[in-house]
DNA sequence: GTCATTGCAAACGCTTTGCATCTGT
DNA sequence: ACAGATGCAAAGCGTTTGCAATGAC
């Protein structure tokens, strides 16, 4: 057992409003757009206070972390449906995928080193069909 | 076949020594890393200089851009030896895994949906046997 | 009342860009 | 000589942090 549920500490206002937003948006989102949708509900909390409940969710293992290619940190629920991203270069057409062969891997290799605890992130960047192949 | 040879353009000394650095190094490396390391050998070139060669190479398709956790961008040559990261998020270790299940994935799930000419990252975050249970 | 959290703005790190200089052809 | 590449330093962007004021318990 790794003893997760340190997450009972969400008393302000600021901290559920993220959170919902989060929840509510389902998909990653940037912490600057949800600083933006709070903005725009009236809901209105510092960015700075946003970035620091995101950063306390990923501590707590709430939310999953990744970098887009510009880099920009980009936040989920973990509990969201598990999908990776098959991305156009050329067009920026994005396809959402599942793929269990590989969570099983990812899950086998981290067992064969010894971690535990794991989450993971992939794309997949291409050309897409509708896109010509002479760029 | 998609005509991609347009990389006959790298006059200068600078563009072969950043491109010879990112030879030699291998693996997914950084702009500044890759700035060190050529000033070290006394092969100055300024950081400004290393960016830009590194964008030109990305824009022929010699190298592929990805960005880490912290937000820095690394780069690889197109052809180096492909594998994965496992990363514990506790010590920060890092232990390289190759997966033949994945890189097949990859191409299938890119194949029925039509995609073309692509290449992914994947990143697996844990916390690995050397930590305490008990962050 | 006490202590953690907020918000603002300044600091920060990585990347990009403006502009004068220099290099290669 | 000219077009393009270089280098420096400043600007830009997303993110983090210091500190006084605010809010929760």
């Amino acid at each position: 057992m790794t003893a997760p549920e340190t997450s009972t500490r969400r008393p302000t206002r600021q901290q559920v409003a993220v959170a919902e937003a989060l929840d509510e948006h389902g998909d990653f989102t940037s912490a600057q757009d949800l600083h933006a949708v709070l903005r725009s509900q009236g809901n209105s909390v510092g960015l700075a206070t946003v970035y620091r409940a995101l950063q306390a969710m990923a501590a707590d293992g709430e939310v999953d972390v990744l970098r887009t290619a510009e880099g920009e940190a980009v936040y989920r629920r973990c509990s969201s449906s598990h999908h990776h991203h098959l991305v156009c270069r050329n067009c920026g057409r994005t396809v959402e995928v599942e793929g269990p062969a590989v969570e099983k891997w990812a899950t086998r290799v981290s067992a064969e080193h010894g971690f535990r605890d794991v989450t993971h992130q992939m794309e997949i960047f291409g050309v897409c069909m509708k896109c010509p192949t002479d760029d």
